[in-house]
DNA sequence: CGTTTCGCTCAACAAGCGTAGAGTGAAAAG
DNA sequence: CTTTTCACTCTACGCTTGTTGAGCGAAACG
């Protein structure tokens, strides 16, 4: 037993995704400003100095732990299954990230524009499936939609919502989000 | 000129009112953490330890300023009527009190419960004009759809609201509400 | 008038925060 | 082996925060 030295690069390796991981999940659980750089250190069981040498700042280490890979947003295949397959990824398991972004979205600037930034992406992906002149609002009241959803069942957790199969949630959700649409969709 | 000297009561009414007002903004602004005694007391021109003297503290004076009117609160007419007058006032003016409880309710766990306990009152009322069992869970949709539009709108100011009147949101919104309020409502 | 009340300010405290720089000890390199 | 590298820790600085208690000065009161 224990030959299984680990490697310096490896070591490092370990310690940056650890510090990630509950930076992510601190920042999702209490929000940017509750969340501390020391209590992150404390989960990560690292020394809080080490958190400021590998990511310069709290807000760097935010936007690392944020940033939302490329593949976790839907491609832009047809509407109605664009929307379930929304529906599936927004309402069911969020990447830890994105949940972090949202919590902050309200009070923390920089979380703020991220927002924007995905929602307007969303927006536009929706709106390229309508058409009418308001497509692009009527895109936007869709993802306003999901995402007033999404805030009440994964943020304020509201009892509705507790324990509802995310099948049911889209099953309900589709009609009404089948009317923002307009008469031309598939 | 200058016979209207202030009694002592009206300069005390009218320095806590100045306060309550300035903490608001700033709430409803930039949420509970960044929102600081010294700067909400700057607003009010006032000194911050007169604050801390009329309210106790940070989260007291935080509970006053997000106290909703019960008048705030749109009464059981039908519903139709109601989801429209809901509309009418989630989408347009909302008093600054809610704008600052929606602001910190996902970081600060007393406005999520205040949010919770609002919310849920909306719920309530919307479940009581819909029939099935799952109608309290369709009531929080349609709940939660509105929380959303309004989180894009006001405080995420999201380019695609900007500037639509808020009769043109109801009209969009209207069908797909409906299709949640189930087939059995006026 | 003198005395009391009280709205209000000044100055300061303790705690917690993000952050910086020097140092340590073991792994890597020669 | 010696030397260098580097992941990591210790300690501390400066700042902001919520909060406190003593004090001032004008209004209220008799």
């Amino acid at each position: 037993m224990g030959e299984n030295v680990l490697t310096r690069a490896e070591r490092r390796r370990r310690s940056e995704a650890r510090i990630l991981d509950a930076a992510r999940a601190l920042f999702a659980e209490v929000g940017y400003e509750r969340a501390t750089i020391r209590g992150i250190a404390k989960a990560a069981e690292v020394d809080p100095a080490l958190v400021m040498q590998y990511f310069g700042s709290k807000q760097e280490l935010f936007q690392q732990a944020v940033q939302v890979s490329p593949a976790a947003e839907p491609g832009a295949e047809e509407l109605v299954e664009h929307l379930l397959g929304t529906l599936n990824v927004k309402l069911g398991e969020l990447p830890q990230s994105s949940l972090a972004m949202m919590r902050s979205m309200l009070t923390h600037p920089e979380a703020a524009a991220s927002a924007r930034e995905v929602l307007g992406r969303q927006i536009d992906r929706l709106a390229g499936s309508m058409t009418g002149d308001d497509a692009r609002l009527r895109a936007a009241l869709m993802t306003l939609t999901l995402l007033g959803v999404t805030v009440g069942h994964q943020l304020l957790e509201l009892d509705e919502l507790r324990g509802v199969p995310q099948e049911e949630l889209a099953r309900l959700l589709r009609p009404s989000l089948r009317a923002l649409t307009g008469p031309d969709v598939s």
